[in-house]
DNA sequence: TTCTTTCATTGACAGCAGAAAAGAACAACC
DNA sequence: GGTTGTTCTTTTCTGCTGTCAATGAAAGAA
């Protein structure tokens, strides 16, 4: 209907030539292999119409007749499932952090096939986009392994990026600013690009093959150098009027807690996040501490100073998930990220602090955890790209 | 598309059948009057949609082409603006408080024509929907005088409400519990209704004919007996999963600040509302002072402990929208509600505290107040009818 | 007067989805 | 074993909506 936002390179074969047949594609990525007669109940459309967006992507390829192998009701002609054929496609998805680049293969239901990371010593982009590049070429030889087609390319980037643009605004971390990242590796690399915010990129991968999936309001936490937020409303993900949201990590808890960076007094991150929960480790200890596992040893060895600090960030991070219950009233909040290692020594926190804050009804709201091996941000990358290639109008 | 929700009474001339006809009318009650080449641009279509989509909405009345009296472009075939004829069809709004019922009878550009309100001596909805019906049948006499007919009602109530299903599931200030108010009154009237929380119903009023004109993400913020926050994301207002939204009034702001109703301490409505503004001023000055009005005298009197509670209550107002900000990234928030009255004592601390916590580019974010006469919340009420009569899929 | 520009309308056309009916594949029952 | 019933799936037909391209309309400019 729209002309298309960038016209090169041309998306051949895109699967999905109707309103129609894009949301079949996505209903059966989303919620595994079905019947044509439940496809058609999910998604409001008639069965006629079913038949007639499954057939040209099961001539292509991309769906397959599969076996359900579920207990079948018994009465009546018995049903053909039908199924996304995971390797019919495969994309690459690229999580690039101040320090390292983390990249994925992953197959059309983003399933982890390959996962490679390099360090990075400069982070510039002179320096960072020919290394991803020569990954890309390392992972499209692998592709060639499995005979099938790379079809497109994810990277996510933390900061302030503009997906429709393909530009990466302002990346605190990178000290990149406006780098029109998409159009750049388009052009090195032939594959279609999308380029998105990190945590959004994470909540897109929850949203279509996690914890999300069938939900059209819910929040994803992560919790680790940073504390974000992804939020999906309305069944899309919320990216602000300008390119800022979901920003929980500089809710302000308490007016006389520690200063953060971002200059105000007593935010979550400055309270819960890695770096602040080292400072107020080695405060209490008065040990060198250094990492993250060096702290959580430390907790879990019993030291009570230690195991207060880890209470009190637990609780900074309920309340922070609490704020976002009583603003959106999400159906679900899905706590992530590497500070997950500590989710024991948080959980009570986060579960007082978050029974205390939640208002009314909000609080019947599911809260849960997801862990998040440290691909996991590559694969959000690799969904974004899959979201691109099938043409969803979710975005 | 989809069969009626409800099937009783029948919509008789619904004015939009088809969702290009929808847009059209919906963008010309928003953007005044508009030439159809300008419609065209604005909603995407085609010159040729426009013209099939406005006609048969103009056989009925319901747009006709007026003067736009504005600047032509003095080059090329002269174009001939279409409006909507606001007096074509008539709706009424309804707020129900604790203590009064206020009623509007709007025009279909959401102007008031008439306003009437009574005072409650009992809440239960035995005592209070005679009331309501009674009030409705003396805005339809009064509709008779215009010669028009009322195509609708709409009823705002405070709490937790099923727009959807018409259902008043709790309010707490009119302790009502699973009241289908919609059927009741439709029976009763005749009328379709639409019932709605009160804050979502004045978003409502915002977004179409408001200072949320033509925004897609934007916030309100009401500020008075309680703090409330409605949203706009994605251009719809936003509900919740559980029906509750919007509740920046149970921010926790402060842990040591004064208790809550709600159980937890620190509220912004335990530090902003009246009640909380007039507690604090009674402890301020140790005068016995009840009425908001009187809080604001004193304060302009120049009582510098009044002005201080005043000044807290900002920062509190302030820290609660740099909450939304940061989470939503709203393009604009929209300040309202009887409170306003104190808005200049308010300003600096809102000002401040938002500045210090929005983080980033969130800051961008335009923030404007808008008076709120006591017919607004009605006001509010009637455009969520206005909205079910266009058959918008806004909601 | 004729050209240019913009606005507006018309009629033909293509695409999408729904309705209804037919076909397919099984279980249960007599 | 045939009939009936049930459910899934496909086919055919039909209606509707919005786009395309061509045409007409109304002004100012050359």
């Amino acid at each position: 209907m729209f002309p298309a936002m960038r016209s090169t390179p041309p998306r051949e074969a895109a699967p999905a030539t109707t309103p129609a047949a894009s949301l079949v594609f996505t209903t059966l990525l989303s919620h595994g292999p079905l019947t044509r007669a439940e496809i058609g109940r999910r998604t409001m459309l008639s069965a006629a119409a079913v038949t007639k967006a499954v057939r040209p992507l099961m001539e292509v390829g991309y769906l397959v007749e599969g076996a359900d192998d579920g207990a079948r009701p018994a009465l009546g002609r018995p049903a053909n499932p039908v199924r996304v054929d995971a390797g019919r496609a495969l994309f690459i998805g690229i999580k690039v952090t101040g320090d390292e680049i983390i990249a994925v293969l992953a197959d059309l239901c983003c399933r982890i096939r390959v996962a490679r990371h390099v360090r990075l010593t400069a982070r510039g982009p002179q320096a960072v986009l020919p290394r991803i590049t020569a990954l890309v070429q390392e992972l499209l030889t692998e592709a060639d392994g499995f005979g099938v087609r790379v079809r497109g390319l994810g990277i996510a980037v933390s900061g302030d990026v503009d997906r429709t643009r393909g530009v990466v605004r302002y990346s605190p971390f990178l000290e990149w600013r406006d780098i029109a990242l998409a159009e750049i590796v388009e052009t090195a690399t032939g594959l279609p690009v999308t380029v998105d915010n990190d945590v959004r990129a994470l909540t897109v991968a929850e949203q279509w093959f996690g914890a999300g999936v069938g939900l059209s309001h819910f929040a994803l936490v992560t919790v680790g150098a940073g504390i974000g937020c992804g939020l999906v409303v309305h069944g899309r993900v919320v990216s602000g009027a300008h390119g800022v949201a979901g920003e929980i990590g500089h809710l302000s808890i308490d007016p006389l807690g520690p200063p953060c960076h971002c200059g105000n007094n007593g935010c979550v991150e400055a309270i819960a996040a890695d770096p602040a929960i080292l400072r107020e480790v080695r405060k209490a200890t008065g040990k060198p501490v250094h990492t993250a596992a060096e702290a959580l040893a430390l907790a879990h060895e019993g030291d009570p100073g230690v195991r207060d600090v880890y209470a009190r960030a637990g609780e900074a991070i309920g309340r922070a998930i609490g704020s976002v219950v009583n603003v959106l009233g999400p159906e679900r909040v899905i706590i992530s990220g590497e500070g997950l290692a500590a989710y024991d020594l948080f959980a009570e926190g986060i579960r007082d602090a978050l029974a205390a804050s939640a208002f009314g009804a909000a609080a019947q709201c599911d809260v849960m955890t997801r862990p998040l091996p440290f691909e996991e941000w590559a694969r959000g990358a690799a969904a974004t790209a899959i979201q691109s290639f099938i043409g969803s109008d979710t975005y």
